[in-house]
DNA sequence: AAACAGGCCTAAA
DNA sequence: TTTAGGCCTGTT
């Protein structure tokens, strides 16, 4: 990877870095496609990317990129190496690769990952970023004109969700905020854990079931192991890789394997 | 109109 | 330990 810090932002070059695929792939749901780039809200702040030539263009300081992005966007992660340790006789999975080999997993928040998880669940993408960003307004702080950062865990804890629509997961939000307020659900604990005790903590909280968990460990809490297994993880599963299949077969980025299978089966969506 | 959307909870075997 | 139903809401 190449870093260079010219006038508009910060250009990333020589990396695996698709922004498309990396926005679109389901991973996140506060960035959305303008005419020429992604903008979004995360680690309380608007970014903005551009897909150059030779690069991706990320719009913001040098101080802000080394403190910030360079974190959030993975980039001191060599995807190339975590490739190579998949079973390299996997002609499905390569053939993901070749796909939306651009995949990056942001290393985001972890209670806004909880969250956002906890709401995704058995909704669709629109309606799923629709009422994100509802919370936002309605709980975050305002950082700029009509943007809002994801709400504190202080914040959640004594909502009063009625009213917007977030139908029976409305106290699943505010059992995961209230067990990610009192510390059990922290990023400093839980990431400390082993994969699997990390794991067991989180589905002791009501509304968290082992797909949300999995979820929030991967992008929130930096489990590179977790693997997320949703319908069309499945639907891969089963005509794949066969029933009684183990996601230890992918080593210890599993988790990456199946944003790259995940993506490449179902397609995007915006 | 019925089914579905990146599931989870509860009850019952 | 595994497996049906039911579920808020909105869209197709």
């Amino acid at each position: 990877m190449q870093i260079e810090y010219t006038r508009g932002g910060v250009l990333i070059k020589d990396a695996r870095f698709d922004i498309a695929q990396t926005f679109l792939c389901g991973q996140c749901f506060r960035f959305n496609r303008t005419s020429d780039g992604f903008g979004g809200i995360a680690q309380n702040r608007y970014v903005f990317l551009v897909q150059k030539d030779d690069g991706v263009l990320i719009e913001t300081s040098k101080d802000d990129f080394k403190n910030i992005w360079q974190k959030y966007f993975d980039l001191d992660t060599g995807y190339d190496e975590i490739i190579s340790t998949f079973p390299q006789d996997d002609a499905h999975l390569a053939e993901a690769i070749s796909h939306c080999g651009g995949i990056r997993i942001l290393r985001q928040d972890a209670f806004e990952a909880l969250i956002s998880f906890v709401i995704s669940q058995n909704n669709n993408i629109p309606r799923i970023k629709n009422l994100i960003e509802a919370l936002c307004r309605e709980y975050g702080k305002r950082i700029g004109d009509g943007a809002y950062a994801f709400p504190t865990p202080e914040a959640l804890v004594d909502a009063n969700l009625e009213g917007m629509h977030f139908g029976y997961r409305a106290p699943y939000i505010i059992s995961a905020a209230r067990d990610y307020y009192d510390g059990r659900l922290s990023f400093e604990r839980i990431s400390a854990m082993s994969y699997a005790d990390a794991k067991r903590e989180l589905l002791m909280t009501h509304g968290i079931g082992p797909k949300v968990a999995d979820c929030a460990l991967l992008f929130g809490y930096g489990f590179m192991q977790a693997f997320p297994v949703d319908t069309w993880i499945k639907k891969v599963m089963s005509e794949r890789y066969g029933k009684g299949f183990d996601p230890s077969y992918f080593g210890a980025y599993a988790g990456i394997a199946q944003q790259y299978l995940f993506y490449y089966e179902r397609g995007t969506r915006e």
